[in-house]
DNA sequence: TCTGGGGTCCTGACCCTG
DNA sequence: TCTGCAGGGTCAGGACCC
């Protein structure tokens, strides 16, 4: 097919330009692909352990009041007999791709958000595919019936107004029952204030519970009480940069475009662990794993970074983060960790630490480290562990995740490497 | 009730440099 | 040599998103 010109989202064309597709209770309605049996019965996917979360809620958990990211075993309390399954990341990537694969024979302008939902800017695909409101309906039948998903879209000017249009067309669930959705809402130009301006003003994206706590000291509730409040006010509520981005949306002013192609600007790992620990020698070890699978991603990636970051929740879950950034790009799991373990001897592990992380921002291309007067006299040859690298990534191409690992990892349950996904959503184990 | 994992962006404090 | 200032980089934390 043509590619279409990228180009701003249909001005003055009359017609919408953007869609926002929002895949409808993805990991549960992929999971039920596998398990038909379980339809017509409340399923929660997500974390099973004591401190796991619901990742996904099908519409019949969620008329128990079950909802994603809350602790599983709150679920479990309001939805006793729902089925808990664990979830199945590399699966869902799996289904993930399909899905995209279908949208980007629409346009090559797609951006991914997560594994189930996108933007596209269609502006250029008409004359191939007809207006942008049959674009979404054809999506949706493919969707449907390649791989046996529901998906909502929004149908908009802009990416903001998009993306409230396939939440307003989703179905609904609470207490009092399930509502099917429309499967799609178009916003077109001119009517994007009535649409915009009763909704609550935490349907806008960047408004969580603490900016939602100062804009009701101004009386704000609706979108539409947003955008009365002068400008001076609400930066000086929220900030500059937070203010002037609420203003602009709150008008229904987005002139963000659909970006296919985002590097990321950081790669990380952290874990949750099923009881507190409170010894450095374990918490190090852990950070040798979780270096070590950061490292793994920024060269498969074929990317490098200086800064390394480690995070530390508490007990009480509070949490801090402590950084370095180093003179040079690394993307082997010995530098990362090394810089890691220095961080975490400056912090006291006593009170009890529930979760480590690792991660590395400040990327650039993998190969791009400048060789400085200091390599002459390293005792810690870099190119000897790059090389290392290299030759554990590619044995474990060849022979899988757990063939090769660092050392350290080596114990009497064999080597522990981290992937990601392995525990997206808390320690497994048990209840 | 008790809160995962992987991200992005912003703000303010602090330090260094010219 | 000292002081004040501006700008940039680093670091830590907070808020938000899916």
């Amino acid at each position: 097919m043509a590619a279409p010109e990228p180009g701003p989202a249909a001005p003055g064309s009359g017609e919408p330009g953007i869609l926002h597709v929002d895949m409808d209770a993805f990991f549960v309605s992929v999971e039920l692909l596998r398990r038909p049996e379980l339809r017509g019965q409340p399923v929660v996917v997500g974390g099973a352990g004591r401190r796991g979360v619901v990742a996904a809620a099908n519409y019949e958990a969620r008329a128990f009041g079950v909802h994603s990211a809350m602790p599983s075993s709150r679920a479990q309390r309001l939805c006793p007999h729902a089925v808990f399954l664990p979830g199945d990341y590399a699966h869902y990537v799996e289904v993930s791709d399909g899905v995209m694969a279908i949208l980007r024979s629409y346009t090559p302008l797609v951006e991914p958000l997560s594994l189930d939902e996108a933007f596209l800017d269609v502006s250029g695909a008409r004359r191939l595919f007809g207006p942008a409101p049959e674009i979404a309906a054809r999506i949706r039948a493919r969707v449907q019936d390649e791989q046996g998903l529901v998906c909502s879209v929004g149908v908009a000017p802009n990416k903001f107004l998009a993306k409230l249009g396939s939440e307003a067309a989703k179905p609904k669930a609470d207490r009092r029952g399930t509502r099917a959705g429309t499967g799609v809402t178009v916003i077109r130009p001119g009517e994007e204030l009535a649409f915009l301006h009763p909704l609550p003003v935490q349907a806008i994206w960047g408004v969580g519970p603490a900016t939602l706590t100062r804009l009701e000291r101004f009386g704000v509730r609706t979108v539409g009480d947003l955008a009365d409040l002068s400008l001076a006010a609400l930066t000086g509520a929220v900030g500059d940069a937070h203010g002037r981005h609420l203003h602009r949306l709150a008008h229904g002013v987005d002139d963000r475009r659909v970006e296919p192609h985002q590097r990321p600007k950081s790669i990380s790992h952290e874990e949750t662990f099923p009881q507190d620990h409170h010894r450095h020698d374990v918490l190090r070890r852990e950070l040798v794993r979780l270096s070590d699978a950061v490292a793994g991603r920024l060269r498969a990636s074929g990317l490098s970074g200086r800064t390394v970051v480690l995070k530390v929740r508490f007990g009480d879950f509070h949490t801090i983060t402590r950084s370095t950034t180093l003179p040079h790009p690394v993307s082997s799991g010995t530098a990362i960790a090394r810089a890691a373990k220095e961080l975490l001897a400056g912090v006291d592990p006593s009170p009890g630490v529930r979760l480590i992380g690792v991660s590395v921002g400040q990327l650039g291309d993998g190969d791009n480290r400048q060789l400085t007067f200091d390599d002459l006299d390293r005792d810690d040859d870099t190119s000897d562990w790059d090389d290392a690298s290299a030759a554990m990534d590619e044995i474990r191409s060849r022979f899988g995740a757990k063939a090769v690992g660092p050392a350290t990892l080596a114990g009497v349950d064999g080597l522990r490497i981290k992937r990601r996904g392995d525990q997206q959503w808390g320690p497994g184990g048990e209840r």
